[in-house]
DNA sequence: TTGTAATTTGTACAGTTGTACAAATTGGGT
DNA sequence: ACCCAATTTGTACAACTGTACAAATTACAA
């Protein structure tokens, strides 16, 4: 046995929703895709709501784990800015980047929280809630000590724009390439990693009391 | 006669889809919103498509001729960094903000471009790409006159973001509000829109080759 | 091989969807 | 008062939804 089929089940139903949402993705669309029949779908989770929920808690523990051991490589460096920098990219690239194989979230399945947070779907929205953790919360913390002096709203505040950033460049990468008029590629996702994390680490800084060189950008090579 | 029928409809649609989606909202439960019958629906606009159509054409001109009106005063002022954050205002408060009655966009219309944009339906999806204009192409040449020296690339990802923290403050404010325990509050919508010109102001402001004095923030009084 | 549990299939059900259209109602000019 | 058009209502329809469940199939231990 290669592959059971309530993983194939799984992996079809998270591409589906990650594309086109919960509400107008169907059982059957889902069953099709997967070359099975609606009932099994009913027989492995019981309920749609159920699959949603099954979908999440298979990438939201490995996602939040590979930040954080990302994070406690970050924290190891002393001097500030390269810390902040540090610290940025721990929590941006698990949610782009699969880790090894198609196993912990990645761009797949930040984007199906993405559309899921934007439809406000009851179902999705009782899951999300369920599943939250104090990964984020332990990120603001990182963050604030790597920027003296900034009020708590700031750090909240950007927290949020982070996500939102991240969360639009996976959900409409086209506007990049249409913007630029190909001169940008909207898809490209490691660009998209290094531009958020650039961007936030500006505007995180920009936020310390204690403005002292003008931001070192560490460039990666790609601009 | 104090409003006729069609508008009425039109309101209560543009609020259930900027509540919930497109996809969730059925024109029955518009119907039943605006205490009228589900045929006055088709009547009026034909097919849900058209209606979503009508609707954003009804927010999109006045919306963005606000936004031009601002960026023209904005244009007129001669310093690049007060020059950068009138224009970041001028993008950023015509979606937050009704200008002066229900009229053109505000948050509402705003919310309900973010839910659409994510929700990645056929409909919305060639309604928008029909819809588009020219302002965002505009809003960059400004902000790379603020910015010398800024590549491309980075205009670009930096304008994504913003509008991806502008749409993600307004979707999901009950985030800043449970991850500051209270301390911060998400709906405080004149806040919001401070803190995203702020931030933006910071990320763009980094792409300038002539990083002089470090980034002056004008403050506008809540912080 | 045989028996039993796990899985998969097929089908049926009640409810909802967008749309179409005839009938009823309304509005305003003559 | 009348008429004609615009509007509003009610209802019908086929397609699709999530879910339930009996029947068929498969897997695997004894």
């Amino acid at each position: 046995m290669r592959q059971s089929l309530k993983e194939t089940l799984l992996r079809h139903a998270g591409k589906l929703f990650s594309q086109s949402g919960y509400n107008a993705v169907s059982l059957r669309d889902i069953a099709k895709a997967a070359g099975a029949n609606v009932g099994s779908l009913t027989y492995h989770f019981g309920s749609k709501a159920n699959l949603l929920r099954e979908i999440y808690e298979l990438h939201t523990r490995p996602m939040n784990a590979r930040r954080l051991e990302l994070l406690g490589e970050a924290r190891r460096i002393s001097n500030p800015d390269e810390r902040l920098m540090a610290v940025l990219r721990a929590y941006v690239v698990p949610a782009f980047i699969s880790s090894t194989d198609g196993d912990g979230g990645g761009a797949e399945f930040t984007r199906m929280r993405a559309v899921l947070s934007a439809e406000g779907n009851p179902d999705a929205r009782k899951i999300i809630a369920d599943a939250f953790d104090e990964t984020s919360r332990v990120f603001i913390d990182a963050l604030a000590e790597c920027v003296p002096g900034a009020s708590v709203e700031g750090l909240i505040w950007r927290s949020q724009f982070l996500l939102g950033a991240l969360y639009y460049a996976l959900v409409n990468p086209e506007r990049v390439t249409r913007l630029s008029e190909g001169a940008v590629d909207g898809e490209d996702r490691e660009a998209a990693v290094n531009q958020i994390v650039e961007a936030s680490y500006a505007s995180f800084r920009s936020l310390s009391t204690e403005l002292a060189a003008p931001a070192p950008l560490i460039m990666k090579g790609n601009n």
